[in-house]
DNA sequence: AGTCCACTGGAACGAGGGGATT
DNA sequence: AATCCCCTCGTTCCAGTGGACT
């Protein structure tokens, strides 16, 4: 046996509490930064709560990674706490829209997150009816809340208004009596407000914030009051403000800011440094970029990945040819030429125009392309021309190795 | 003011799959 | 076992759409 066996690190050299740089972890009052106003007026929006009367609801707005969700989140946790003071038994559903896009999807999710192991309501996970669903959770919220919150968080996902009018209008029905519900709406999309149904709006609006991107002083907090996830003394100096900045130039998004510190901590590992480097910074953010994208196209379908890979291939093939200056986009029938040539080589039937259509603005919905319309006048018809937002490099690379 | 055209996107439909209820 | 219910992925059909040009 040697002595230096080297094949498992005992203690971690650079880490020390990892989980404070995992996105989904939640801050101790005191580690958000730079939003108690925000914190304070969204308090003041959901105080009645409190006393068991209703809440107002809120719609939030603001770009992603901007402290939305963390915000509501905390805001939720502590109006439980001091409600239950009060002897008032509230409670709190949060609901990822982008993951349950349905109805029915959303309102199981409320439901059995508001269910407990003490009460005899049982909620499947799917198998029976929407309005079954909703019979359930009313009876829920009935017998065993004062008041429930309801954080719809990505709510521009949600494919129809039908489970904001349901909630809206459950007291006004009839149908929950003895609770009060609130809905604290999260859109980065500032004009999903236009696509709502008047009735929703006027009920749901009743009060708006927007949430401002951080700027670079305010990472360099969100990242210093994380630091101590590191061991003492490993972050050079320059880390964190080198991080902020370049965070901060691409809109303040606390999110990647947190990414990159924690990547750049990864590769100080694999390299075996004692100290993460400034130099880390920007590699680590590479990383994290394509990281990102590799979990956005994961779980795609073959076909949705060759209709990328069609688009791919024409922004390369631009790119050399004129060095990148030029950067329009390509009509939907040229990619779709390219991408039947790409199911021949890989032996498949190809789908029809219509359902590359909708693949193409599924990429679109994921910000991975842009569509734009254009008309081409007298005989030319009208028709979309689509961008890839990525580096056509990350993309390539991505499909190629996510082949499986 | 109307024409023209390639393309768009809504609608209706159905196969196949998963699960609950009675 | 029969009957409901919902979701995903895909199809075909077809009434618009937009704007340069007559």
């Amino acid at each position: 046996m040697p002595e230096s066996d080297d094949l498992f690190v005992r203690e971690d050299p650079i880490f020390t509490n990892k989980e404070l740089l995992e996105i989904s972890h939640l801050p101790d009052e005191g580690r958000i930064v730079g939003r108690d106003e925000e914190i304070s007026h969204l308090a003041n929006a959901v105080n009645p709560a409190i006393f068991g009367q209703s809440p107002s609801n809120v719609l939030i707005y603001g770009k992603t990674g901007t402290g939305k969700s963390l915000c509501a989140k905390y805001i939720s946790r502590r109006l439980v706490e001091t409600a239950e003071e009060e002897d008032i038994n509230a409670v709190f559903a949060y609901v990822d829209c982008a993951q349950d896009t349905t109805e029915t999807q959303a309102v199981q999710t409320i439901a059995s997150s508001v269910n407990t192991e003490e009460t005899d309501i049982y909620i499947p996970d799917k198998g029976i009816s929407t309005a079954t669903y909703y019979k359930r959770l009313w009876r829920l919220l009935n017998e065993e809340y004062d008041v429930a919150l309801i954080i719809l968080d990505e709510i521009d996902k949600l494919e129809d208004d039908a489970i904001l009018m349901q909630l809206s209008r459950a007291g006004e029905a009839g149908k929950v009596t003895d609770c009060k519900i609130g809905v604290m709406g999260i859109s980065n999309k500032i004009k999903y407000k236009d696509r709502m149904d008047e009735r929703v709006k006027s009920s749901l609006c009743e009060r708006e914030f927007v949430f401002p991107p951080y700027n670079a002083s305010q990472l360099n907090k969100i990242m210093t009051a994380r630091s101590d996830a590191f061991r003492k003394g490993v972050l050079q100096d320059a880390v964190i403000p080198r991080a902020a900045a370049l965070a901060a130039r691409e809109h303040g998004d606390a999110r990647k800011a947190i990414d990159i510190l924690r990547y750049a901590g990864e590769i100080a590992q694999t390299r075996g440094t004692e100290t993460v480097r400034e130099e880390f910074v920007v590699q680590a953010r590479e990383r994290a970029e394509i990281d990102r994208f590799r979990e956005l196209i994961r779980g795609s379908t073959p076909h949705s990945r060759y209709v990328l890979q069609a688009l791919t291939v024409l922004s390369l093939d631009q790119q050399r040819e004129d060095g990148g200056v030029e950067n329009s986009g390509f009509r939907t029938t040229r990619i779709y030429d390219v991408y039947e040539q790409i199911c021949r080589q890989e032996g498949t039937d190809a789908l029809s125009l219509r359902r590359v259509r909708d693949l193409l603005k599924e990429h679109a919905f994921l910000d991975i392309l842009e569509q734009t319309r254009h008309s081409g006048g007298s005989a030319e018809g009208s028709y979309t021309e689509h961008t890839l937002l990525e580096d056509p490099e990350v993309v390539k690379n991505v499909l190629e190795d996510t082949v499986e």
